[in-house]
DNA sequence: TGTAAACCCGAGTTTCAAACTAGGGATTGC
DNA sequence: GCAATCCCTAGTTTGAAACTCGGGTTTACA
């Protein structure tokens, strides 16, 4: 396990609720997070922590109360994943090598330029990808 | 921190141990692990578990005694990073909604397919880059 | 033949972030 | 007013990566 590539539970479960929300984007109704949490993602009280700041850049919408609950505010097919992952994996930190004060290499690994470049794939191909697409 | 896409320090560190030895790479030299470890990798008994897999896949030649130490078996712009990765990371394990037995989520999650296309961007790329790139 | 330099091996221990829990607010609909 | 829901914050747990340790084994060289 381990590997280069790792989706967290965090991730990954943002991202099943948020398709939950897309498949009732435009009915104008709530999910709540208990719902979500019944269609077997983690507990619910992790799940609102990952909701948490989907909330706080308005991708998703709540209300209180009884009938409350999430819904989208933006039609799925403008919500890329690029922009679930970055706000669920926070600032999106780059390599190790990068994220650090440089490379603990002194004269700067030549890795570098290698994980710039693969990371730019990367962000391409979660740029091209909608919410929609995986509802 | 965190992010999706984390390169391990064991990762890291292999890269740039073999990077050293695709300098010397022809000139039949062999690069011991002390020395490495002080040009700022990490210490050397964790540098020497980094190695044991490509020896043991035979991307490099090991020898014992006074002079001994470590170099490549093949041109350096004949292994790819993908390779390379394969070899410190384990079994390239896909995300963890394909890792497990299939997703959590009952009706497995739409997210998997996604997942397999970024994942088959990432390998493209890494397929296409050689350690004599980085060296 | 002895000694030291290096690789080799496997079993620990440490560290740290992700994952999860708990307990209590604050709103809202009925 | 009451119950359902979101909301906040502070913990605790857990597991894997990172690192250490203590010894082996092979090799060069005097």
């Amino acid at each position: 396990m381990s590997s280069l590539f790792r989706v967290s539970r965090r991730c990954h479960d943002g991202l099943v609720f948020l398709g939950l929300l897309a498949e009732r984007y435009g009915s104008g109704a709530f999910l709540t997070v208990p719902q979500a949490a019944s269609s077997s993602l983690s507990g619910a009280g992790y799940l609102e922590q990952i909701v948490g700041p989907l909330r706080e850049a308005g991708m998703v919408e709540a209300r209180r109360g009884p009938g409350g609950g999430y819904r989208l505010t933006r039609d799925p097919r403008t919500i890329t994943i690029g922009e679930i992952v970055r706000l669920l994996e926070g600032p999106t930190a780059l390599v190790e090598c990068q994220a650090r004060e440089g490379c603990p290499q002194k004269r700067g690994c030549g890795s570098r330029k290698m994980w710039n470049t693969l990371q730019g794939r990367i962000n391409e191909t979660l740029g091209t990808m909608t919410l929609a697409e995986i509802a």
